[in-house]
DNA sequence: GACGTATTTGCATATTTTGCCAAATACGAA
DNA sequence: TTCGTATTTGGCAAAATATGCAAATACGTC
């Protein structure tokens, strides 16, 4: 049934990459773990948006982060999201 | 730079997977192509509720869709899709 | 042309998501 | 403990989404 726990979960994943600065950020973790400030820079929201975003990543279950001082450093848990990336752009090219 | 046309693109085929209904309707229509009054039967949502779903679905490239007399049948474009789906829900169950 | 079935669209409402500011919290250094 | 930097959270207004009902549209049949 369209409430089965697992389209409600999948939607819940969907839901969180669906947001154009949650992709960018998604990106960029694909290349290496960044800080907070580091994304926040290159994202030019406000701190506590970007922050915002990378909660509803985490919860997503997308993103993992560790605590260094005062720094929160964000990684992504699975590459897996961006291949699905590539497949979708591919499609959107034909 | 994250309002890039690629992270809007991709942000409109996430939204438009952002919905177990949506998601059922995606694997449902994984197995054959549907008309809407059928995929109406198993969602049991007001038939406009099903339109504008699958409406979404189509604005997003996600399927696609011929008229046959009265009838509307969809169909998926991409199988891709689904394989996402799968490695999602590996990531889930870890 | 009137009728019946299948589908979409207009409208109103309820709910969710965004994004900013200000305040709170965490943590190391002075 | 006070200060400075990094990050998260509360609150709120604006924007976007979801959904049912009724009306409109599309198409074949009588």
């Amino acid at each position: 049934m369209k409430t089965d726990a697992k389209y409600v979960q999948m939607s819940i994943v969907m839901k969180a990459m669906a947001h154009p600065t949650r992709l960018f950020i998604l990106d960029m973790l694909d290349e290496r773990e960044y800080c907070v400030c580091e994304l926040q820079e290159r994202i030019h929201d406000d701190m506590s948006t970007v922050s915002r975003h990378l909660s509803v990543l985490k919860n997503a279950g997308l993103i993992s982060s560790r605590k260094v001082n005062n720094q929160v450093w964000y990684k992504l848990v699975c590459p897996c999201v961006l291949e699905f990336y590539q497949c979708i752009l591919k499609k959107g090219n034909e």
